[in-house]
DNA sequence: CCATCAAGTAACTGTTTAGTTACCGGCTTG
DNA sequence: CAAGCCGGTAACTAAACAGTTACTTGATGG
């Protein structure tokens, strides 16, 4: 009905080939449109965010995104795996239980704060998710296993200090580590409202050294004896 | 151009009139409006939100959501305002300064912790707005001085607190409230996460009431001398 | 008892959006 | 060295969306 235009040859739009540095580089394009999208997914949520501007900038187009990614959803539950796998592998490489149990969870406390701190995409693309329920987050199987050895780790640390005295027996590793972001977490993401009704610029490099002393400082005085 | 149909008659849809129980009534539609939109805006977000959704919600149509409120920003900045002088004026009627400054605290602590609890909405409204930086919050002037009174009387129970020697002298009205905060709303607002990855049913009952001794716990402990 | 105005309805419109299709061209390999 | 596959482009489409318009209904005061 609405096909204007009845005749049967179609106009093909012949592209003027102009001199292009075209340059092929699958792994590179897909990393891009990885990196464009956690941004653009970070900045305006799962229901905000536009294919055309993840497209853009990446530098490429939706045709590409599509290939690699198959559809919005699926690439943005794989920009989500990405996130967590970044910083639980960082985590790892802590060894918080190298050091005195004190120490160790003061460290780990110092590194969340500092992860979250240079990672913002990270706490919101957490936020958008949560908004959802963990809609898509709870179709991926295999992230399961990634998160059980930051407890382990923390339980063992956990569990050296009720041996020496220094910590309740009370103390709790999954309470720990959620007091811990919690901490962290709140401040950051919520900084925007905080900041505009306390009146007070939280992000100004004074006040962020204050809070970051006082997860420290909050997180040992909630388990020590 | 697009002007289908030249015949200058026009069509008007004349309605079948079937006997309806119209009952108009300004206040209520206004007020379902409201409710409904509190909702939709939790639920999906700025971006998610449909206004379409909202009107069907409120049993009314889009016409009258822009009568009353204009457009769709306009309406979700009055949704947010509202939810911020609820929770705001159920403070004021706690009177924290009536009991014993670690008392007043631990009240201070429970009931954010209780509205948290009974109020998801605010708390995905609070996730929409930082997502986008405030963007709303910081148009509405007349919502700085709602919160100023909370931190007064915060800072009168801390400083009662340290002439009886019970509590550190570094102790900071904004730091206790945020550390309360921060402990209710991440383990709320993140629970579907959260559940996710640490495999534990985190709305519980069992683990819902051990979290609120546990926020109790930490508070008091950050502070205490 | 009718003129007026506010409450309310539903169809319409221009734009935006996720996803698709038709086509191009360079590289590898049989 | 040609054939076809893979990386890439741009225009297209159907649906969804925020916001508007043309119109109806009921209440009230002069």
């Amino acid at each position: 009905m609405n096909d204007s235009g009845g005749n049967a040859e179609r106009k093909r739009p012949r592209r003027p080939s102009q001199e292009r540095t075209s340059q092929r580089d699958p792994e590179r394009t897909r990393a891009a449109i990885l990196e464009a999208a956690t941004r653009e997914f970070a900045e305006n949520g799962m229901g905000g965010a536009r294919v055309d501007a993840i497209a853009e900038r990446a530098g490429t187009n939706k045709r590409m995104l599509y290939h690699y990614f198959g559809d919005k959803e699926q690439l943005y539950l794989k920009v989500l795996e990405e996130a967590y796998v970044g910083i639980r592998t960082a985590e790892r490489a802590l060894h918080i239980g190298d050091r005195s149990p004190e120490e160790g969870i003061g460290e780990l406390a110092l590194f969340t704060w500092r992860y979250f701190l240079q990672h913002p995409e990270f706490l919101s693309l957490l936020g958008t998710e949560n908004l959802h329920r963990a809609r898509w987050l709870r179709q991926s199987i295999r992230l399961k296993e990634l998160h059980s050895h930051l407890i382990g780790e923390l339980s063992e640390v956990l569990e050296q200090g009720k041996k020496q005295g220094v910590f309740i027996e009370t103390a709790d590793p999954l309470n720990v580590y959620l007091t811990i972001a919690s901490l962290g977490y709140f401040y950051l993401s919520n900084q925007y409202t905080l900041s505009t009704i306390f009146g007070r610029d939280l992000i100004e490099p004074t006040h962020l050294n204050a809070w970051e002393r006082h997860i420290v400082h909050v997180t040992l005085a909630s388990i020590k004896r």
